[in-house]
DNA sequence: CGAATAGTGTCTTTCAGACATTATCTG
DNA sequence: CAGATAATGTCTGAAAGACACTATTCG
């Protein structure tokens, strides 16, 4: 049957329709860690699994629109500190059998937040929780999203390399020190202190001088740093690449 | 609202249901120039206007596999030649209002084919053709397919970057002149014919060397070229930058 | 033969990475 | 003061880009 034999048969009310929902990988630092927002589900299917946060595309509702309206409802924030979140449409699942339910085909999104206050309070949630990524192993996960974190977080060390969104993971105002930490927690590498803060400062717009210093030096010791904030560059030239990924080139 | 609140009053059945097609921003090389494969829509909304070609999800079918059944369709291919086409996922579009008839989410794909037959032949198209990426600006578009195709070729010009995918538009076996093709015709612009040659063959796993040459030398004179495959690289590394992006930065 | 092309060689500049050094701050 | 850290400097090797050059083939 060809597309046209198929046209003249099918009606699109005839089949069960097709839901669309949102999903949103939400990643942010918290005490040295990256970690990611769960809900746990308190229905079936999966119920008691923990699942991303998500739900139907509301009618009217633009897909990105509707994956910023579900992070701000799990994280209870609202105005300028959501705004400042950065959020991409990461790809689709459709896989005919991925919710036994009915068909579902999900749009999911990447958001990178800075530090983040615990999601229960204001929250609509049966349960939510920041999760360290490195526990994830240990949960069981909802449909398929699994996959779905597995491809946020390839994304996500992927967009470090080459655009300036690591500083959407920290506060307007941060240090070379505490950028580093980002790359390296995301990365799961320690780099080179020197080498990754003459590299930063040369590439054009990645970051700009506050002209200020930090209030005190670190814990253990050593002098103030000096602060920066984002510069305006969107694509880092040249880019920050990862060290040694030979072994996933084949 | 929240969600809690919006599920309590929320019925999928209450709106009209969202339908969910595939649209595959097709490219193949023809005569020395990048082409996208369009259909002309013989019914309304947007009659008589180009659009990609694209279609209802079937049931049972899974996303990609509907955007190569869309693409098999309108190829007329079939087999092995349908196989070697590369496919991927582009991006999901779902603006509220793309469609005039209903909500639709449309699931683009990203196609990459070396040069086929026309889509005429075995096809159930209306009209469909093959036309160069350059006269794009000469037709009206349906929908927001001119954004989709927009994206499509950004993804593309950035794939060549730093993927192998760049063979995928050429046959079997070619050679480094016809690989350099490729890569101007994509990114638009010249490149130094010995400095690539130099950096393609150093790239690990790029190509490797099938030991024949071409029968001739080229049509205005010149020496017998040696032919390559694919090599088993997935990544190449180091990549091929684009030269000069700094416009294009912030 | 003349022109065009395939393929290689050379030089310079840029950049990443290893390592060293200095100054500053905490405890 | 001892140790840690911010920031900068030095050196080496890899790689990109500009350019030159040779060999081969077509017309």
């Amino acid at each position: 049957m060809n597309e046209q034999e198929f046209l003249a048969v099918y009606d699109p009310q005839d089949y069960p329709a097709i839901a669309v929902t949102v999903d949103v990988v939400a990643l942010t630092m918290r005490e040295g860690a990256l970690h990611l927002l769960l809900v746990r589900r308190g229905v079936p299917p999966f119920e008691g699994h923990w699942a991303l946060p998500g739900g139907f595309v509301h009618p009217d509702e633009d897909l990105t629109a509707g994956a910023r309206r579900e992070l701000a409802e799990e994280t209870g924030l609202g105005g300028e500190r959501l705004r400042r979140i950065h959020l991409e449409q990461l790809a689709s699942y459709g896989a005919p059998d991925r919710d036994p339910r009915m068909r579902v085909v999900s749009v999911a999104h990447l958001a990178f937040a800075p530090d983040l206050p615990d999601p229960a309070a204001g929250s609509d949630a049966d349960e939510a929780l920041w999760l360290p990524v490195s526990a994830l192993a240990s949960r069981q996960l909802a449909f398929d999203h699994a996959r779905v974190i597995e491809d946020g977080l390839e994304r996500a060390r992927s967009k470090l390399e080459y655009t300036p969104l690591a500083t959407r993971f920290l506060d307007a105002e941060f240090t070379v020190t505490e950028l580093r930490a980002v790359y390296e927690t995301v990365w799961g590498h320690p780099l080179h202190p020197g080498n990754f803060h003459r590299k930063v400062l040369s590439v054009p717009g990645f970051v700009e001088s506050t002209g200020t210093s930090t209030e005190r030096g670190g814990t253990r010791g050593g002098p103030r740093a000096k602060l920066y904030r984002a510069g305006d560059a969107r694509l880092l030239h040249p880019a920050l690449l990862r060290p040694d990924r030979e072994e996933t080139v084949r």
